[in-house]
DNA sequence: ACCGTACTACGAGGTTCATCGAAATACGAT
DNA sequence: ATCGTATTTCGATGAACCTCGTAGTACGGT
């Protein structure tokens, strides 16, 4: 796999992004299944969303990449957890909003 | 123009459409201006957007079928509103969550 | 060393989207 | 009625996006 994972700092995550990120209904899914979960998980392992491998690494990257996931290597899986502390500082209520919305 | 502007009722409103709306910058800017206006108003007069006014249509369009704007006739203009009682009951925290957001 | 599992990188295909200009429609004012 | 302003509709264009399969890399276990 790929050396590291790049993640945005706090500060250097954007509002589109985030909202871009979460308006897809795979990534949606992933972020409420991660919700549930304090220790984070591998969503290839654990979760069944229905699509190939590969589309899975393209949401969880974006993801990623938007900051509302961290994303760590352990043995050839990838935990991923919601990235709530950083999200509540910047955008106070938006998580819990859209985690409280009827599915 | 065009007979009446259908509006989503609220409970028809669906979370990835909403955070699909706001997560264009364009619209997203102007959720922000509208968030500052009690009485809502007309996107087209009132705000440089520095986009055609046709692009302005289709961006206005989006947040109404969404359900974050509501959209009134008066004279030949339009007056845009945000449906803020309609999203806080929906997604409470949502909104503020991202108006707090720093540009 | 080898195999299997988990994931990623790289195109490619098809859809959605943002943008515009031109033409058309609605409404107020003259 | 006519004119001007505000807005919409239509069609087109180019970018972005979701999806996939294939091939490749990384890591643990046998």
């Amino acid at each position: 796999m790929t050396a590291v994972l790049p993640h945005p700092e706090r500060d250097e995550i954007r509002i589109e992004a985030v909202l871009h990120a979460l308006a897809d209904p795979v990534r949606l899914r992933i972020v409420r299944e991660l919700a549930q979960s304090v220790e984070g998980m591998s969503c290839g392992v654990q979760l069944d969303l229905g699509i190939s491998a590969s589309t899975l690494t393209h949401h969880v990257r974006t993801l990623r990449e938007a900051g509302v996931v961290r994303v760590q290597p352990r043995g050839t899986s990838r935990i991923s957890s919601l990235r709530r502390e950083d999200l509540d500082t910047l955008y106070p209520g938006l998580l819990n909003g859209i985690l409280a919305a009827p599915r």
